[in-house]
DNA sequence: GTATCAACAGACCGACAGTCGGTTTGTCAA
DNA sequence: TTGACAAACCGACTGTCGGTCTGTTGATAC
């Protein structure tokens, strides 16, 4: 039973990608499925036996975009213990996350429309939410924001500095355009956490 | 030449109402043009003739939710002078707007799918976030916040208060979380906009 | 060897958005 | 009054797309 798994897993991974590239190019919509096909190569019985539809197989594909991004962030707040100093390095690398094509159009655009918001949300929340509200929880203990806001002002954060990462996307400039945030998210950061 | 243009925008305002009714209720892509049709009883010609399309169909009643939701700010602004006041009556009467299912369903989650997220910004930029920068250059002229940062900071107060209001339509106690939300927001602002 | 089952193949189906050649109806100039 | 015109409207038709269904293949377990 390892040459069926193997070769299983194998065909998943490749509609994956060749499905992540696609949904990114043109969107969820923009692309069919007969595309998806026949960029991969695979039949359709094949696609729809690990897949039970378009839906699911962008699910796929946005768990393994979370996953690159959630990498990214672990990279960037290894070593920092202080949690205010940990989430100004976790929303700088989302706003380098978001210089992805591929983050901007699956995570960002399409992922609220597909799954809806409130399972959208849901996803959100076991992510990068999740992340959120527990270094908010010790910026809270810390006295510097009122312990029954943290999930408001973690919603308040995701959204603003998901915001800003879309307008860092959209710049000409976007090495410029990425630096300047940073540095006003750290002043937003500053505002919002209140005197340390 | 009175009759026929009358006729012509009756039937563009039924098509709108209708169709307002059913994208709310099933979403853009969960409302076939055929379900519009017959809930409006309106021939699938005549549609075509006023709408180039599904999404020109959604694009005007996109445009009647913001004017409704425009013509609510007003009211909630009149009289206030203090631009930080005329800010905090307007986030207020936003969240007090996304009560609506309309204004969540079809602003907030349809929208940035549909028009794609550049086309919605913009339509964005020429409704609500016009004015959010508006308000903010005269904060920033009180030296609340600094000038160069006003489209910074309306971007994530634009985001983060629209964040809020999904929250609060979320909730089981809608009453008790919109008021809740309205504390927490002056909070927010307060903080966002500095020392007076 | 053979039974079993995951993996795969591809013809087929219903629903849907959009098109197109027509018909109706109000307007206005002659 | 009438005839030309154009906006409004009609509905059969088309191409595409997501999804289903009836198989076939080949690796594995016994």
């Amino acid at each position: 039973m390892n040459k069926k798994i193997d070769r299983g897993q194998a065909t998943r991974d490749h509609l994956v990608a060749v499905a992540t590239g696609l949904f990114t190019e043109h969107g969820y919509d923009g692309t069919s499925i007969e595309a998806v096909l026949k960029a991969a190569d695979v039949s359709r019985g094949a696609l729809y036996h690990h897949y039970a539809g378009k839906d699911a197989l962008f699910a796929a594909v946005l768990d393994t975009v979370y996953e690159r991004v959630e990498a990214d962030g672990v990279v960037a707040t290894r070593g920092v213990t202080d949690p205010a100093e940990t989430l100004r390095a976790a929303c700088q690398a989302w706003i380098r996350s978001t210089g992805d094509p591929v983050v901007r159009q699956v995570l960002l655009i399409d992922a609220p429309a597909v799954l809806g918001w409130q399972r959208w949300r849901e996803a959100d929340e076991r992510r990068t939410l999740g992340s959120i509200k527990a270094l908010l929880r010790r910026v809270a203990a810390d006295g510097r924001i009122p312990v029954p806001r943290v999930d408001f002002y973690a919603h308040v954060l995701l959204a603003g500095v998901n915001e800003i990462a879309m307008l860092v996307a959209r710049a000409e400039d976007h090495a410029a355009a990425a630096a300047d945030a940073a540095e006003a998210t750290g002043e937003l950061l500053d505002r919002l956490l209140g005197p340390q």
